[in-house]
DNA sequence: GTCTATACATCGATAGAC
DNA sequence: GTCTATCGATGTATAGAC
């Protein structure tokens, strides 16, 4: 159990900073000095591992935004962390958010892969959408329009966001594209 | 020449509907039907192949952006363009614009490819701060903060925008991502 | 659970004939 | 410019001993 967790670990970096084709078992082998075989008992096939990657990674980040939603403060306040939780996944510009990185290569996935990863923006979705929602309320949002679409715009943004400071190698391209959404925010 | 031509056409299909990684010169010399060592002629290696790759997508896509800019027209409808290029580059969820992609999977790229990636980028964004400037002047889009920082979001925007509509496989999301910011357009 | 050993496909790339 | 033929490296995956 404690090989797997560390396997799920650094498999989990390899995707988020290289893709999920970029990397293999070797070097995960590599990296906790076991052997290939090895890795293949705890992750018979490619695709194991990449469904047990997504899963571990959406329940995780599911729970971080319930964690978020349930600190009482303005909508604007659990927006704002809700950008902050996607900075944080950038590691200074090192990594993407495991989903980014998926669907970046989606080719490569498998149903069940796709599937979960769909899930994940369904939920995204629908946390947002509660969060703009109360926004409309609380008029912690300046110039709101359709909660829904609102939300649809902010997903895109942090993903855009992210690939573009990934691609930059730092987290300023994603601080410069949040910002003008920031300025909306009076937490 | 010809030849050529149709290597960067099918490696271009190849790469923004399946990632760079993901295919190879066996995918290209079965597209074309001749062998991979008649690839290998025309692009030595395959660093070769994705900068003129780059090169050639950057330079049509800085053609469209003064396309559009020539026309005579407030900014809300330059801009209105803007998204509609990627859009269609979409190709109905079955692709990505070649540099949402490329930079998608930066860690196998070479330092000349990135080059030119950061280029386009800075390219989009100096078209940008100048439709969000006159925007400023002629009044076509509500709610107008910093051209600035309009600008790094909407690149951000389009960009996540484009991979949440690949990743489900169709335009929906693209559409869905972008309409607050439509609703904001006056052409 | 981890090992050695290996099978088998595919990859990017090259040499040299035509 | 395209071909046949081939190289060496790397990829995922499996069999069977310990």
């Amino acid at each position: 159990m404690e090989t797997k967790h560390a396997l799920l670990d650094h498999a989990e970096a390899f995707v988020r900073s290289r893709g999920f084709d970029a990397f293999s078992y070797a070097d995960l082998s590599g990296a906790l000095g076991i052997r290939k075989a090895s890795v293949h008992y705890h992750f018979p096939t490619k695709s194991d591992l990449a469904l047990a990657l997504i899963t571990r990674y959406a329940r995780r980040f599911v729970d971080d935004l319930a964690r978020v939603a349930a600190v009482h403060a303005p909508a604007a306040a659990h927006l704002d962390a809700y950008l902050g939780l996607y900075r944080d996944a950038l590691k200074g510009g090192d990594a993407l958010c495991l989903c980014v990185a998926l669907g970046a290569g989606r080719e490569s996935m498998g149903a069940d892969v796709l599937a979960r990863l769909d899930e994940f923006h369904a939920d995204s979705r629908v946390w947002l959408i509660a969060a703009f929602t109360r926004a409309q309320a609380d008029g912690s949002v300046a110039h709101m329009s359709d909660p829904i679409a609102e939300a649809e715009a902010l997903l895109a943004l942090v993903q855009g966001a992210q690939l573009l400071a990934r691609s930059a190698g730092w987290t300023d391209p994603y601080d410069a594209a949040t910002a003008a959404f920031r300025a909306r925010l009076a937490p």
